[in-house]
DNA sequence: GATCCTATTGACCAAACGATCAACAATGCT
DNA sequence: AGCATTGTTGATCGTTTGGTCAATAGGATC
């Protein structure tokens, strides 16, 4: 598949003798990398080459495969969630408006990345490993406050549990904006040219807007609506 | 994995000799379940058990395993795209809620079902070979519609080439959709209860409603927004 | 520069994998 | 009933795959 066994990080052949240290994070680097790329069936021969050792010497290093995924899980996973976001969300000072906008294009900086989306995906489709965890997150920290502040937006006080068509309404945004990062990196359909972060916060703002302009119409007007 | 080695089509051992057509479609049917489960990377032994007969009765019935993928590919695709969509989206006497939400609930009904999301992004992560073939057809045949029924919606009536914001916002409602279906079929998160096709319509008509009642203001309005 | 420590490797294993083929056994035809 | 057709299988092949291990060699310490 590759033209060239070894590859990108490494020049040519870098011979040897790395600290433990030094090579087991390149080596975790390379897998996400690696794993991103070819999914988590990707072969350990071939993710050593993508390194530039040899596949025995990753079980010096892991014991398993699986420990190795289990690592790039847990790599992949901390420092993704900035308690900042939820500092935003709670601001009394802030306008639904702008936590939105503040909190979404910082989230699709971090969220959007393609390891991320790539592996989160991956791991939807075989053991979910990802998905489970990263939306105990959402549905934990990042859905409630959105409510609340929509629900402010709106006028209204309550703390009563979402509605299911309010959180509904709400994760259509949320999956309009995840999409964003679908298309990118697991379609790969590009359907309009730069692509960004400044790009990425102007479609954003928009996505924004459009639910904020219309969800105390829909959700919390008198029952009268189409 | 499976606590039974045969399965869910058959009742126990169907014993032999069925007519090629009919194998043939067992095969194929029973492919299209088994890819959408295991992924493209699932074994032929395994399928060939998911079926009840030999692994190598599917060598019988198709040269290699990619041929057999290249059927399920085909068999996916073929029947899904609905031209009657075309009609309704073209219909001048309906206004755009109508064509937005007639369309959005039937084709979430065909497109978000489990087997086509599946494969369509495990087709993604890989070959990527079902999402340039989808995404072309979503590009000639819908977007175009949907962003001409959107300008009239606003009073609109320009038929240049969309701009990537008109676009993006589209895209924003079309992906919101789509992750109803990402959630359900690849994450696996059902966040709140039922999921049935009417609930799914409720869902669908305020994500529309909440695209249609902003466009204008975002999109058309004169500019001074935030 | 000799010595020790250990990072690194090549060779190897057993199981899994896609693919092949000669032999077997239903079914239809006469 | 007998025969030809062909759907179906068990055995087998060559390769790939995750994993192991004894042997090698690079670097630090003295």
């Amino acid at each position: 598949m590759t033209p060239f066994p070894a590859l990108s990080l490494e020049s040519a052949a870098p011979r040897k003798r790395l600290s433990t240290l030094e090579r087991e994070r390149q080596i975790t680097a390379g897998a996400i990398r690696f794993f991103s790329e070819r999914g988590l069936d990707g072969q350990m021969r071939d993710l050593a080459k993508h390194v530039g050792i040899t596949h025995a010497l990753l079980y010096h290093y892991f014991p398993t495969k699986q420990a190795l995924i289990d690592r790039v899980y847990e790599e992949l996973f901390e420092g993704l969630w900035k308690t900042e976001w939820e500092q935003i969300l709670d601001d009394p000072k802030l306008d639904a408006p702008t936590k939105f906008k503040r909190f979404y294009i910082d989230y699709a900086k971090a969220v959007l990345a393609r390891d991320f989306v790539r592996i989160l995906v991956f791991s939807g489709l075989s053991d979910r490993y990802i998905p489970d965890r990263f939306f105990e997150l959402l549905r934990t920290r990042l859905f409630p406050r959105l409510i609340r502040a929509s629900r402010r937006h709106c006028g209204i006080v309550s703390r009563a549990k979402p509605a299911a068509r309010e959180l509904e309404l709400l994760l259509g945004l949320h999956g309009g904006i995840f999409y964003i990062g679908m298309r990118r990196w697991v379609y790969q359909q590009s359907l309009h040219g730069a692509e960004t972060p400044e790009q990425d916060a102007v479609y954003i703002n928009d996505r924004v807007d459009s639910y904020l302009n219309s969800v105390q119409q829909i959700l919390y007007a008198a029952p009268s609506a189409t």
